[in-house]
DNA sequence: CAGAGTAATGCAACCGCTTGCAAAGTCAAG
DNA sequence: CTTGACTTTGCAAGCGGTTGCATTACTCTG
């Protein structure tokens, strides 16, 4: 009577300090354990007041299958993993929100990996997963290309914020909410902005890089690019020293953290924003939360959440990968940290 | 030789088609599988000859243990699981955040689940996860306390605000910041203040009223609670307008979320902040990002995450239970919503 | 009523890894 | 030389499932 530690036939408080298997079912149910196994897989095959017995034993006995077992013979985890890196980065919680919701609506349960920006941490995590999972979401991924692509000849990858060709993707566009940032700006009056970059490997930067250039230029605006490393709050408020050198009367932040310690900074140095200094963020995740209320460039990750996790259990459904690529649009938002240009040294 | 899909001897691209197994390496080395799987597990038993032998064998295959197949015969899984109401709001993350790092740099993965809130979902997850965890760490559960003790007979339990008596819990305990926040308010004159409550299953919540009935009573003050359930800017917002009829001239807020979103309610209305009325939130998620910058009542999400993780790795070290209690302090962080009381009607 | 077809179930091998036990080899002591 | 102790390695069973194939018992044809 090992494993199972049901009271009695009657009462169903289980204890479960070893876990029910197949074969005590099997037992219970006067099958073989082929039989049980088919109970849950295949009931088809099976005579249906079989099927009813055996099913009514398993929950008798409390039993839960072993995602583990099960994968070491068919393969299949019933797992999948989003990696992101920095789950305490605004941006990617709604995300992650709904890649969980969806997978789990779909039988999946999901791994989190935090590669904490670094790109050696993503790897490490993707290779010690990979062995238990079907496939990954990958978040702004930080691994290069090569890597990217040899991780998803093993387990399918969908990737957010990361253009590779042949791989499924969803891309959030920034273009259309830098050029109309850059509209704005040059509205009010703004000749010389600073872009607050993120990381060197972070696609999203790179496409922001050069959007902006492309909608600057087109506007006769003024771009300087101020590296900034690790998005943070901090970062931002590090930066205000360039910033203010540079002479430029706007900054446009990697995201909405890194503008509010833009703005957290400026505001130690005495400087009002938006009257000395606008500030136009991204992502829009901080809300109308900040002080004064950030203008900002929508960037719905929900929504990229959505779009990644149907993607992801599409593949796996099918059973073939696809090289969808998927285009999520942005827009400005302006609210206000925004206003006609006034030089400081003016 | 299936499996292998490594170019050839001399170059390093490993493809990984189908993943390679100890199988493989004892072919390349020479030995037996069992020797392989000691050359990781127990090198001490083995000439130190062979170990190298085998290691180099690995690494030149690009092998990478299956952790669910280890599992499935020692019953150690290298994984465990942070259960959470909801990643998406920003106390949540830091803590994650902090568990993840930690149990990585132990040599466990980490599942995430989101219970959006709901007991049952929570119930699933768990039960779901308990065949490949070795333990979890549970976030503000909203499961009662006896599916909380079932689950912990299976696998060790470490909670996080919520006290249950024999299990390890990390407690942030409100009544410091909520003493001081009613001392403050006091101070400033108000009599009369709603708490805006959070979910029904919330320890947190429950702590949160009591601590504020015993301050509020020894300090003369009248506390009117309003329910909110599900905490959330929107749920803040709605219930601006019970806040006004109520002739409260401050409101504490479960969480710095749902003060913000009173904050937007009351915007709305034209009502100032803090002219008009004073609000406090909780948790100081985030920071000082608001407008105005929220009063609030710290709570170290990412030192609780710590205090977690270590309990649980602790315990899963050593092999046995722990009945830690961990208690975490708060504070009231002063910021710009709080003023001098001035009744609206007055 | 033999023979074929079908439905329901069991047997046994296998997934990748671990581990108790036994075998083989080495070496020093008796 | 034996013998016993120890070191190093292999054999084979088992973890909890799945699945191809064989088996059994019916049912249906002709």
């Amino acid at each position: 009577m090992r494993g199972l530690s049901v009271c009695d036939v009657t009462g169903n408080r289980k204890t479960a300090s070893t876990a029910v298997t197949i074969g005590d079912i099997a037992r219970v149910a006067g099958v073989s354990r082929s039989t049980v196994s088919r109970a849950f897989s295949r009931p088809e095959l099976l005579n249906p007041e079989t099927v009813r017995r055996v099913k009514a034993a398993a929950d008798q006995l409390g039993y839960v299958v072993n995602h583990a077992a099960r994968a070491l013979s068919t393969g299949r985890f019933g797992n999948v993993a989003v990696v992101v890196p920095d789950i305490a980065n605004p941006f990617f919680p709604p995300l992650v929100r709904r890649v969980q919701t969806l997978a789990d609506a779909a039988g999946y349960a999901v791994f989190l990996g935090d590669s904490d920006e670094i790109a050696d941490r993503e790897a490490n995590l993707t290779s010690r997963l990979s062995a238990q999972v079907e496939g990954f979401v990958l978040a702004s991924p930080r691994l290069d290309e090569q890597r990217i692509r040899e991780l998803d000849a093993a387990r399918p990858v969908v990737l957010v914020n990361r253009d590779i060709e042949g791989l499924a993707r969803v891309l959030i566009d920034p273009s259309g909410g830098l050029d109309e940032a850059v509209a704005h700006l040059h509205r009010l009056g703004h000749t010389r902005v600073v872009y607050l970059s993120g990381p060197r490997e972070s696609w999203s930067d790179q496409q922001r890089r050069a959007a902006l250039d492309r909608a600057a230029e087109r506007a006769g605006l003024e771009v300087i690019v101020q590296e900034l490393g690790r998005p943070s709050s901090a970062g931002g408020r590090d930066a205000v020293g360039g910033i203010l050198t540079s002479g430029a009367t706007a900054v446009i932040a990697f995201d909405d953290v890194v503008a509010q310690g833009v703005m957290a900074g400026l505001a130690l140095r005495g400087i009002d924003v938006p009257r000395d200094m606008s500030v136009i963020g991204c992502d829009d995740t901080l809300a109308a939360g900040t002080h004064p209320a950030l203008t900002t460039i929508s960037a719905a990750s929900a929504a990229a959440g959505d779009a990644a996790a149907e993607l992801l259990l599409g593949i796996l459904a099918i059973g073939e990968r696809s090289d969808a690529r998927v285009s999520i649009a942005t827009h400005l938002v302006v609210r206000a940290t925004t206003e006609a240009a006034h030089p400081i040294d003016g």
